[in-house]
RNA sequence: CGGAGCGUAGCUCAGCCUGGUAGAGCACUUGGUUUGGGACCAAGACGUCGCAGGUUCAAAUCCUGUCGCUCCGACCA
């Protein structure tokens, strides 16, 4: 391809929208262009890259034995609610309506549709196991669609779906998916590392997130330094806090004392009071299912919104009004608690982190405005009705399996395999029969890769001050031309014969035939980052040589004759070392 | 949804406080000079100042509303 005859629209300076490194590139680098918050156009240069890592994505998930399809993006509502996920997904559905006022859905993810496609067409254990896949665009309704591509209204995702007869074989298509991610990642030039992942409401222990570290992921993740034991901080947890909870408990009854405008832990733990943080007992209510339910965790300690909803059963609840908490408390948050409960309080449910258990000498609020009981004993004072792993694990604390000290980094996640079980195969009728004429429901597991913002994590992890350095598995060109000299010139002649070369041989070839400056070029060059560049100017051309230049490398200067062969081979191995 | 900031040329921004003929740099067009790391000279084209209402003799500027964008938080199958 040809500079002029494409569109790369380089921006030499950075546009104020975007904050984050990648998202600078890929606007300034000419690879998308943004229509509204969300919603982005590919330019020429990022769709020939969208496509290598689709391309690689297809490759490797083929030789995992999965099939491809196409899904509509326009789905029914009715499968929706049939899982359940009409309400329970509602934040990130899109809705609309067909002439006739019937309602769709714009599907988020495709759980429902293939499910009722296997539904449909298996019916015997000899039909299994299947694992289908495809690549497309998905819509969520992101309540704050931000850093380009990372999180969109709309984007692109490769989605697969197995479905086995047991257990054991959804866990092999399970493995067969992890190891397809590892190689696509690594082809794709991307340092990912598995983290232990949050199954939410499903349970169990099986799925991983791959991740991409970077300061501006959004994710954080708990690691030890051997690699070891790594998970998202959703799920991570510890042998407990740094300090353990004490048993300083002088025995006697709880006392209330007055602690007038006190409504924070740090403001009990100040003078006068001077009561530790973590000797207090931090109260939370959350609505679940209409009931308010009490949660305690230690005050140091930070309730863990995902382990809150592994524990209530569902993702569908919300920290409770300070008006429905007086209603049954009687006092404001930052004086509740949970040893002397008012008669309208009678059957909550309380629930308590693991970390308070056998804690005595405590001190927490007394459910009156303004006053704080101490002297309490958990296991005496409080009836708990369920201990639990609430708590959001800290920087030090030691890992449960390996015994190091946890460290905690951020991170991008691209893609995400997960064991489902049986959830959606009941509820949409998948189910096979067995070699002796059982009706089972389908095994099943999902495995999302996020396309586009794999895509710009590449950017992220790859870069340097003057732009982009794209890996060659998904460059958009393998190699750039950049004659210095205007048409006709002696340099663009051999830079012609030198693009004509490596076309014939099967390289991508973008040549530069712009009438621009040295230092143009070179600028454009090195923002769009193509991996491998080919600089003839007339001083080397004199001495019969060109100029090969890896992007971030040492110049190497070459023979014209022998051009064409260097080029070649530099882009085989540089080819084969990403593909493994 | 709460908090903050910003909407002026394709991009980056000034002008707004203190109302009075809409600006700069980059990019673009033409001509010339240049040519190994984002050139220079000259001429030119490009604007519903986000939108709507109000105040005023007069609004980019003041007031109200609204839409959009960005950031922080909440939220995130």
């Amino acid at each position: 391809m040809r500079w002029t005859q494409t569109l790369i629209p380089t921006l030499k300076e950075t546009p104020a929208e975007a904050e984050i490194i990648s998202h600078q590139l890929l606007l300034r680098a000419g690879v998308v262009r943004k229509l509204t918050g969300g919603l982005y156009s590919f330019l020429p240069l990022g769709l020939r890259s969208l496509r290598k890592v689709e391309k690689i994505i297809r490759e490797e998930m083929d030789r995992a034995g999965a099939l491809e399809v196409q899904m509509p993006a326009l789905q029914p509502p009715e499968i929706w609610q049939q899982t359940g996920r009409y309400e329970t997904a509602a934040d990130v559905l899109y809705k609309v309506r067909d002439r006739a006022k019937k309602e769709w859905v714009l599907g988020p993810t495709h759980e429902e549709v293939i499910t009722s496609l296997v539904a449909g067409e298996i019916n015997s254990y000899r039909q299994l196991p299947k694992n289908f896949y495809q690549v497309g665009v998905k819509f969520r309704d992101e309540i704050r669609p931000r850093f380009g591509l990372m999180r969109a209204k709309e984007f692109i995702m490769k989605d697969a779906y197995s479905f086995d007869t047991t257990d054991e074989g959804a866990m092999a298509s399970y493995r067969r998916m992890y190891d397809a991610y590892t190689r696509i990642f690594t082809r794709c030039g991307l340092k990912t590392f598995a983290v232990e992942a949050d199954t939410g409401v499903i349970g169990g222990n099986y799925s991983h997130e791959f991740m991409v570290p970077a300061e501006t992921g959004e994710n954080d993740v708990a690691y030890v330094e051997s690699g070891n034991y790594a998970a998202n901080i959703e799920k991570a947890s510890s042998r407990g806090p740094l300090t353990p909870v004490g048993r300083s408990s002088t025995g006697g009854a709880p006392e209330k004392f007055a602690t007038p405008g006190v409504v924070t832990i740090e403001a009990l733990a100040a003078a006068p009071y001077g009561v530790p943080a973590d000797r207090q007992i931090k109260t939370l209510v959350y609505l679940v299912n209409g009931k308010l339910t009490l949660c305690l965790v230690r005050g140091d300690d930070q309730a863990n919104e995902a382990k809150l909803a592994g524990c209530f059963g569902t993702t569908v609840f919300r920290a409770a009004t300070p008006e429905e908490i007086v209603g049954t408390l009687g006092a404001r948050p930052g004086s509740l608690g949970a040893v002397q409960m008012p008669a309208t309080a009678a059957g909550i449910q309380v629930i308590a982190d693991e970390a308070l258990r056998g804690a005595a000498g405590m001190t927490t609020g007394a459910n009156e405005d303004g006053f704080h009981l101490r002297h309490v004993d958990i296991e005496r004072d409080i009836r708990v009705t369920r201990w639990a792993d609430l708590r959001t694990v800290k920087v030090g604390e030691l890992s449960v399996s390996t015994g190091e000290p946890i460290q905690i980094r951020r991170a991008i996640e691209v893609g995400h395999v997960f064991k489902l079980g049986t959830k959606y195969s009941e509820k949409l009728n998948a189910m096979f029969l067995t070699e002796d004429g059982q009706r089972h429901p389908a095994v099943m597991g999902c495995y999302g890769i996020g396309v586009t913002r794999t895509l710009q994590a590449v950017i992220e992890q790859s870069h340097d001050k003057d732009g982009i350095r794209w890996p060659m598995s998904v460059a958009p060109y393998q190699v750039l031309i950049t004659p210095l000299g205007a048409a006709g010139s002696e340099t663009m002649k051999a830079a012609e014969a030198l693009y004509a070369e490596l076309t014939r041989r099967g390289i991508e070839v973008l040549l530069d035939d712009r009438d621009d400056r040295p230092g143009v070029k070179f600028k454009d060059a090195d923002l769009i980052g193509i991996p491998l560049r080919v600089g003839i100017g007339e001083k080397s051309l004199a001495k019969g040589e060109l100029e090969v230049k890896p992007r971030g490398g040492a110049l190497e200067p070459v023979p014209v004759a022998r051009a064409a062969d260097r080029v070649a081979e530099i882009v085989a191995q540089e080819m084969t070392r990403l593909n493994g």
